[in-house]
DNA sequence: CAGTGGTCTAGACCACCTC
DNA sequence: AGGTGGTCTAGACCACTGA
């Protein structure tokens, strides 16, 4: 470890949280990828020179923060999108009536695009720059329920292609990992009311004029890196946007 | 503690989540108050026959709930409403231009009425119940922002009236611990866009048919008990609804 | 069976607060 | 000075997994 453990040095920052900082610099390199082992707490501790329970403390942490998730028995892994209870915590719509049909996306396109400057903005790009966009419906059962614009940040997800997308699954981010190498670990969402216009009420199968719901998402990585920013729409006749307080 | 520690005994459960119950029953009988200490984890370690290192992890998990707030040097307090940064938490309205200007709650009037059944659904009171229904605009500056209706089991708020509101904050929430001995502790909210009506539209001084969103909240106390039932209206020209997703 | 995380303990010292 | 929570360690044993 950098700092010495106790007797002298004032303990700038407490040993497990330098721990945490060597732990995600290990994550963000890709030293241990999505879905993966990393070592044990013991093979750890002699790594970084401190004790197990410091370690233990460090990834408590992170599995609290959902980085990080560990399996009795079989050890402690990188959290992916590819598992599905991620997916359903990223995921706030739920049906009103209670069951939700299973979810299918339909891409309907990606373009290279000039983005606007809020986008731009969003995805810490300088103004005018270049970027993807995608556009999908998503399908509850067979009725169309979410029509989502989809912004990333071109210099990393220039090669994306709607074949790309045709391939993947309802949620990105698990496309985002294995395509793209890139992790997202956070999201912020603000929620509007708008009114149906000609473009959205199309998609959405619903008439002009009706209340609908819009769910702006900036997406995170590492080091609070923008990855994405997603416009949501849907009606909140059939579906609604659930949150939990604690 | 009632299991023993480890030589035999299958352990059912782990003696921190029996702590855990420990401290919830003395929280839930008042015992220790909102805004009051909890005696020390020394203490509380000689008092459950445990090691402090126990009660410890305990009092984290707890902590981590936001049921108990832990202050070095001081003490580990019971969380309460009276303490803005949980206002906070519970407050998921944010300005668009980011400077959200100051709340100020004004009652409308406060009734007791006959409950539809999603509201008796939702407060787990039989069909027909009498609840207590609170009318309010929440005004942000000199703008009226919010329109809220909210319902409350008639048998712990009988006595509630337009005067105790009054002299409440824009939280309701320190009023219920501070008059009633209730303590909110957790929420479920849905979400959804609506046209303003003639009532709404008044209160908020929008123009009917202008799309508003819809906050339904359920609100809990200990052992899931609800509390609360509100509905809240608000125009998304100048604010919106936040959540941060991890 | 060996290896992993999960629990529990005991003791040391640090950092902060109050008197 | 004496109390509180905060950090760190070392060691023991339990519970789960997979070869």
């Amino acid at each position: 470890m950098v700092t010495l453990p106790s007797s002298h040095s004032p303990t700038l920052n407490p040993l497990y949280r330098q721990v945490i900082g060597l732990v995600m610099r290990s994550l963000e390199s890709g030293e241990w990828k999505p879905g993966e082992v990393i070592p044990s707490e013991t093979l750890l501790a002699a790594r970084y020179g401190v004790s197990q329970g410091t370690v233990r403390k460090a990834i408590d942490e992170l599995a609290a923060e959902h980085l990080l998730v560990r399996r009795q028995g079989k050890g402690t892994f990188v959290a992916t999108h590819a598992d599905p209870r991620i997916f359903s915590r990223f995921l706030r719509v739920a049906a009103n009536d209670g069951d939700l049909q299973p979810l299918r996306s339909e891409p309907l396109g990606c373009w290279r695009v000039k983005a606007g400057s809020d986008i731009c903005h969003a995805l810490n790009v300088e103004e005018g720059a270049s970027v993807m966009l995608v556009r999908r419906v998503v399908l509850s059962g067979e009725m169309p329920a979410i029509f989502d614009e989809v912004y990333l940040a071109a210099d990393f997800f220039a090669d994306l292609t709607q074949e790309t997308l045709l391939a993947g699954d309802v949620s990105l981010y698990g496309l985002y990992e294995s395509q793209f190498g890139v992790r997202v670990i956070r999201a912020e969402e603000r929620v509007r009311a708008i009114l149906a216009d000609p473009v959205s009420a199309r998609f959405l199968q619903v008439a002009e004029g009706e209340p609908l719901l819009l769910v702006e998402r900036t997406t995170f990585s590492y080091s609070d890196r923008p990855v994405e920013f997603r416009r949501s729409i849907f009606s909140t006749r059939h579906l609604h946007y659930r949150n939990e307080l604690v």
